[in-house]
DNA sequence: ACCTATTTATAATC
DNA sequence: TGATTATAAATAGGT
C-alpha cells in the first residue's frame, strides 16, 4: 500500500492516463471550492474549464450568460477612460448613489431581521432593540384594528342576512297562506312591483357575493428572502 | 493561542468581517487550484469571481476573452455581441433596477418601523410580525452576548489587577526590609532633582495597605516597569 | 473506483 | 492586513 508520496511539481503531466486522472480529480476539487466560495461568501462566481480533448465543463453560481454580461460591463467600465461624458458621468454617480442608499438600506433591512449585527455594539444594539419593539407594537396595534373592522364587518353583514332571512320567512308563509286558502290558484309574479324588495333568484342564498376573501395576499418579500 | 478549530458549514458566513476574510482566503486558494489544473492538465481554464461588494477577480489560463468566445461558441447560445448600446441599456436597466429595489426597501423599512400599514392587509401584518419578533429575538441575543463579553473581559480585568497589585504589595514590603536592615540606603527617585531627596529618604511605613490606592499603583509602575 | 500517507488549505487566533 | 498553528480537506500514488 504505502509508496512514497510526494506533491508532483506544477508542470504538464506528460503521462496522458495520469493526466486524465489528475484533471478528473483535480476538477472536482475546483468545483467544490468554487462553489463553497459563492456560498459562504455571497460573491458571483463563474468558471468555465476546457479539458485537453475539448470537453466543456463550467460552474456558475448564477448562470454563466449573467456572468459574462456582468464581467463585460466590468471590462468595460474598466477601459472606459475615453469619453467620460457629462451624461455618463451624472448617470454613474447616480447609479453609484443609488447603490451606496440600497446597501445601506438593505443592511439595515438585515439588521432587523436580526442577521449581520455582530459589527453592531451594545448601544446600536439597544437602539435597534428599541426600534424593533417601537415597530412591533404598531404592527400589532394595526393588525388588532384590522381584525376588530372585520369583525365589525362580518357582524354588520350577519345582521342584515339576518333581516333578510326574516323577510324571507315572511313572504314564505305569506305565500302559503293563500296558496292554503285557494289550493287552485296558481300565483304568477307580473313583474316587480315596487314593494318586493328581494330578488327572486330562490336557490342560493342571497348577498354573498362581494365577500371580503383575501384573494391577493402576496407578499412583497424579494428584499427579505435574498441576500 | 491554540483554539478549536472545526470546519465550517458551507452556507452563508452572516458575520461580515469573518466573511471578507474567509472570501480572501478562499479565494486566493481557488485560483491557485484553477491555475495548477490548467497546468498540469494542460486545460483552458477561466474563473471569474465578483465578491458581494462588487469587486472582480479573474484568471484566465489564456485570455478571458478567447475563453468567453470559446464558451460561447460551445453552448451555442450566440448572443448578440454587437452593439455598443448594450452596455448602456445594461446599465439604464440596472440603474432602473436598483430605483425599484430601493424603494421597495425603503417601503419595508418604514413598515419594519411601524409606519405606512394601512395598506397592509392582516396577513402582511401577521407576517410582518413574525419577522419584527424574530429579528428582536436575535438582537436580544447578540446583545446579551455581547454584554456578557464585556463583563468577563472586565472580570479578567479586575483579576490581573489583583495578581498585579498582590505582586506590587510584596515588592514594596520586600524594599521596606531592606530599608528597614539598612537605614544608610537612600532611595532615589529618578526623576527628581536633588532637592527631593529629603522627601523620599524613608519611605512610607507598610503594611497599611489593605486598599490599593492610586498613589501605590503608580509608584510600583514606575518602579517595576512590568511590559 | 477505493484507500491512505502526505501535502495543502484554511479557521481561529493574535 | 499578515503570520501562526491546529485541524480538516485534497490528493498522489497504489490497489
Amino acid at each position: 500500500m504505502a509508496g512514497k508520496r510526494e506533491r508532483i511539481a506544477i508542470r504538464r503531466i506528460e503521462n496522458l492516463a495520469a493526466r486524465q486522472v489528475t484533471f478528473s480529480k483535480r476538477r472536482r476539487g475546483l468545483f467544490k471550492k468554487a462553489e463553497e466560495l459563492s456560498i459562504l461568501c455571497d460573491a458571483e462566481v463563474g468558471l468555465a474549464v476546457f479539458s485537453a480533448t475539448g470537453k466543456l465543463f463550467q460552474f456558475a453560481s448564477s448562470s454563466m450568460n449573467q456572468i459574462i454580461d456582468r464581467y463585460n460591463s466590468h471590462s468595460k467600465i474598466l477601459k472606459k477612460v475615453d469619453e467620460p461624458s457629462q451624461l455618463d458621468l451624472h448617470e454613474d454617480s447616480n447609479c453609484a448613489r443609488l447603490r451606496d442608499e440600497l446597501a445601506e438600506a438593505s443592511l439595515w433591512l438585515q439588521q432587523m431581521r436580526g442577521e449581520e449585527l455582530q459589527s453592531l455594539n451594545v448601544q446600536q444594539l439597544q437602539a435597534l432593540e428599541k426600534s424593533l419593539e417601537s415597530g412591533l407594537s404598531s404592527v400589532l396595534k394595526t393588525k388588532s384594528q384590522k381584525i376588530m373592522d372585520q369583525i365589525s364587518e362580518l357582524e354588520k353583514k350577519r345582521v342584515q342576512l339576518i333581516e333578510e332571512n326574516a323577510r324571507l320567512k315572511e313572504q314564505a308563509s305569506k305565500m302559503e297562506m293563500q296558496v292554503a286558502a285557494d289550493p287552485l290558484v296558481v300565483v304568477y309574479d307580473e313583474g316587480q312591483s315596487s314593494e318586493s324588495v328581494t330578488n327572486t333568484s330562490y336557490p342560493r342564498p342571497p348577498l354573498d357575493t362581494e365577500d371580503s376573501s383575501d384573494t391577493s395576499l402576496r407578499l412583497g418579500l424579494s428584499l427579505f428572502n435574498s441576500k
